[in-house]
DNA sequence: CGCGTCACG
DNA sequence: ACGTACGTGACGCGT
């Protein structure tokens, strides 16, 4: 095997060292990027056999691509101060540890990656180089090889072509020419607009080159050939700024780069009080010795590994589960085996993982198990009924795990067989409480390997329980989540009644009047027909031929949106009334009536999903169809709500929470003035106005209360004078202005908005009351706007998110307490703070008492939980 | 598929 | 210097 050249883009491991690590402030200096570079490049070394070792770095002043190129990389932010203080240091320290490090005026690391690697390759080493920039990636192959670095510095990948290939679908030799395409908004490459990643690829595929692309653009129809003629030299020239130099004129030889002792690194370490480095390069010394001599040569093709670190880890540590070590697979090849099978192991969970063909099975025993399902004549298999109604006996027993609990129940009341009360875990869920942000519906995702069956399942599930024990989510999983799922299944089973024939007569109404609508704007335009549904041809009617005053600017054209039409009411009312009238009406029609009319059943009930496992906060959402933004605030829209009713004979209930969310911000701040308002059951919008307008609370107009009131939800949301402004309608000024004084009237408000923000920073997620994290990252962004608006997330999250937890809980409590007193009541639809049930007349008082009780009740805080319980005949009445 | 728009809490 | 209220889903347009 040949020796391995490593060789480390400095600047950007330190950049991901810095964000990724908490800034480590020994005696007033800054080590943080330093310890987390140094730690990986321990680590690279112990891991790979490094025989010549080269760092580089960028140097300050303009390069070639700002010569041709004046924007490049304008709008990243300054480097922190910090930062570049340590980017300082740790070139003394590389010299003093004997490390041969590189830069050049004029280049940047980049090109002293690609220039080395190529030097290197020629004297017979073998290139890695270590990076996190995704340009590297076009140095792979012809024996360089990448070690990727991601998850801040946690994790690496090592990319060969293949692997490229299989992560992108294009080779590396293609990367310049996506970039050409695609462009790259951090370092303020356009690329060609309206190509994006999907499209860029996709054209590579088939034409394998930017070239060949631009020389087939007449082929291609449409507006994306059209882009591409226009575009070419832009993308060519976009292309240029990212293809790296491999010709820069350094001073290399490769015996310069020959890596020492590490042993000898400990000097300089000690002069940064760097121990735990030190530590680590001691201990590693007789252990690296004995692994040395039990390992084969070959180095892992691909490895995702956690970096060992004494740091406390600030972002999401691993996302997958290792695999666990299994017996062979069993095949069980008829149904006494399969009873045989699940009865040995009946008293300790089974995981069960089936796929259209398949059912596999694993325990914790390290046993596995499959079931080919139907089969024909050449490829036997059981009857996929059979199974599955032993299946279904076992799993009733409570002891099974499963990826997708819901799904299952669906799938086991569609064959008519029983349900179980409870799971033993669901991995879906499991996976959702550790990381709310993450794709998690695939299994495969989820476990190293991307093993998506049982076995995996069994992996994940073990891996699971111990972190989610450790980041005390137990009890949200096993009280909450889990037994919301069986609430949920539920829920979407029963379905909501609509009434069919009122929404059809809404809808000719809409569509007469919509027809109406549209000539009228049309003669008002006097431009000819047009689309009026399109906002580009009527941005065109607008602002180009009838030049009316335009708004704000889409990346399209003109922004019609409802703000700017009604900016122009004035300038063309005969234009604009219509038209506001008709995006309604159409909107109305289009999704809650054209769009509901095809999902109701033949027992005239919709079906709405809704899944647990989407939002980054907790809260449920709702889909197919989307019930939970059914009209409300308009009058006209409202009338869609007479369309939900109860079932023959029965009636709604209807129970909100009352301003949970500022509860829950008195709560957590303790101010006094608001706890205050709570207690006393006041108006607290009112009370707000008075506060902070200083009039006495029998002054408070309608105007000052409304005012008074967006300041309250803008708080919720993370306030800025700009945001205020735009939702109020009042000045940046005077929004700035409702803000200090709302501070000054509720300092502790104040004190624990900053306080939200400095905790997710150092802990590097957000929490709810009941434990349930969000991880913000953008907390620790180089780029101001987003951490600004990982600040406002900080703040929002634990509020909206813990009312989330709150409801969820009172969920699944009313649903206990229905079944306990064998009532026919159901629950039928959430609404963040709402819950609707559908309940025999008979049963309405005592149903109303459980909503009311168990969602007040749900828990004890600083302020009382209200929640108002109104009753109807549809949904409208009932609210 | 990406965007603009608009419905909800 | 720059663009922002937090969290969702559906529809229609123009690719």
């Amino acid at each position: 095997m040949k020796d391995l050249f490593l060789i480390v883009d400095g600047n950007s491991l330190m950049h991901r060292a810095f964000h990724a690590l908490p800034l480590m402030d020994a005696e007033g200096v800054y080590t943080n990027a330093i310890f987390g570079f140094l730690n990986m490049l321990l680590k690279v070394i112990r891991e790979q056999h490094v025989r010549y070792l080269a760092v580089c770095f960028d140097e300050h002043g303009p390069t070639f691509r700002h010569r041709i190129y004046a924007d490049y990389k304008a709008g990243r932010s300054a480097t922190a101060p910090e930062l570049i203080q340590q980017l300082e240091t740790i070139r003394t320290l590389l010299d003093e540890m004997g490390i041969r490090r590189f830069s050049l005026q004029g280049w940047e690391a980049d090109d002293l990656l690609g220039t080395l690697s190529l030097r290197g390759a020629g004297e017979g080493v073998t290139p890695m180089l270590l990076t996190g920039d995704r340009d590297a990636l076009q140095l792979v192959g012809q024996g360089t090889e990448l070690l990727f670095t991601r998850k801040g510095i946690s994790e690496t990948i090592l990319f060969t072509p293949e692997k490229v290939m299989e992560e992108y679908g294009f080779r590396p030799d293609q990367v310049t020419d996506w970039k050409g395409m695609a462009g790259d908004a951090s370092d303020h490459i356009p690329g060609i607009p309206g190509v994006g990643d999907k499209t860029a690829v996709k054209l590579l595929q088939q034409y394998d080159t930017l070239e060949n692309v631009l020389a087939h653009a007449g082929e291609i129809k449409g507006k994306l050939g059209e882009k591409l003629q226009q575009y070419g030299d832009q993308a060519r020239f976009c292309k240029e700024l990212a293809t790296i130099h491999r010709d820069a004129p350094v001073d290399f030889s490769l015996e310069d780069c020959a890596l020492g002792d590490v042993a000898s690194w400990i000097p300089a370490l000690e002069k940064l009080k760097l121990f735990s480095l030190i530590r680590r390069i001691q201990d590693g010394e007789g252990k690296e010795k004995e692994k040395e001599a039990g390992r084969s040569g070959k180095r892992q093709a691909e490895a995702v590994k956690k970096e060992e670190t004494e740091m406390p880890e600030q972002e999401n540590q691993e996302k997958t589960a290792p695999l666990l070590a299994f017996s062979d697979w069993v095949a069980l090849t008829d149904i006494s085996m399969l009873t045989a099978w699940l009865k040995e192991r009946e008293k300790d969970p089974f995981c069960v993982f089936i796929r259209e063909d398949e059912v596999s099975l694993a325990a914790e025993t390290g046993d596995r198990a499959r079931v080919t399902l139907g089969g024909d004549l050449l490829t036997p298999g059981l009857d996929s009924m059979e199974v599955m109604t032993v299946l279904a006996d076992a799993i009733q027993k409570g002891g099974a795990v499963v990826h997708g609990g819901k799904a299952l129940l669906h799938r086991l009341n569609q064959m008519g067989l029983p349900l179980p009360e409870a799971f033993a875990w669901d991995t879906l869920l499991g996976a959702y409480l550790l990381n709310p942000q993450e794709k998690n519906d695939q299994l495969k995702n989820l476990v190293s390997g991307g093993e998506e069956d049982a076995a995996g399942l069994c992996s994940l599930w073990v891996w699971q329980r111990e972190k989610i024990r450790a980041e005390k989510m137990e009890s949200l999983m096993k009280d909450m989540e889990m037994p919301l799922s069986f609430v949920l299944y539920r829920m979407e089973k029963e379905g909501f009644r609509v009434d069919t024939a009122y929404l059809r007569k809404l809808g000719e109404e809409y569509s007469g009047e919509i027809d109406t609508l549209r000539k009228q704007v049309i003669d008002a335009c006097g431009q000819g027909e047009f689309n009026v549904n399109s906002t580009q041809q009527l941005g065109d009617v607008l602002f180009e031929k009838l030049k009316l005053p335009h708004g704000k600017k889409t990346s399209r054209g003109y922004s019609t949106s409802v703000e700017v039409l009604e900016g122009l009411r004035w300038e063309a009312p005969q234009i604009i009334e219509p038209l506001l009238r008709y995006r309604k009406l159409t909107k109305l029609n289009g999704t809650y009536v054209e769009g509901m009319l095809p999902l109701v059943d033949r027992n005239g009930r919709i079906h709405s999903t809704f899944d647990q496992t989407v939002t980054a906060t907790g809260r449920l959402s709702s889909s197919e169809p989307n019930l939970q933004n059914i009209p409300v605030r308009t009058e006209e829209g409202r009338e869609l709500r007479k369309v939900f009713i109860p079932r023959e004979g029965w009636i709604l209930l209807d129970a909100d929470y009352s301003q949970i969310e500022l509860r829950l911000m008195a709560h957590f701040s303790g101010d006094p003035a608001m706890l205050d308002a709570f207690r006393k059951g006041e108006d607290i919008h009112a009370r707000t106005a008075s506060e902070i307008f200083d009039v006495p609370p029998e002054w408070v107009t309608p105007e000052l209360r409304s005012r008074a009131k967006a300041v309250n939800f803008g708080l919720i949301y993370g306030i800025s004078s700009f945001g205020l402004s735009r939702n109020t309608g009042v000045s940046r000024y005077e929004a700035q202005d409702f803000i200090e004084k709302y501070f000054q009237k509720y300092p502790r408000i104040k004190n624990y908005m900053d306080q939200a923000a400095e905790d997710g920073r150092r802990k590097g997620y957000a929490e709810t009351l009941l434990g349930r994290r969000r991880y913000l990252p953008e907390l620790r962004s180089p780029k101001a706007m987003v951490r600004e608006f990982g600040k406002r997330a900080a703040m929002n999250t634990p509020i909206q998110g813990t009312a989330a937890d709150l409801i969820k809980l009172a969920m699944v409590r009313v649903d206990e307490a229905l079944r306990r007193e064998r009532m026919k009541s159901r629950l039928i639809l959430q609404v963040h703070d709402e819950l609707l049930l559908e309940c025999p007349p008979e049963e309405a008082d005592r149903a109303a008492e459980i909503l009311r009780t168990n969602m007040e009740q749900v828990i004890s805080l600083q302020v009382p939980l209200v929640a108002e319980v109104h009753r109807g005949m549809n949904w409208y009445e009932a609210k």
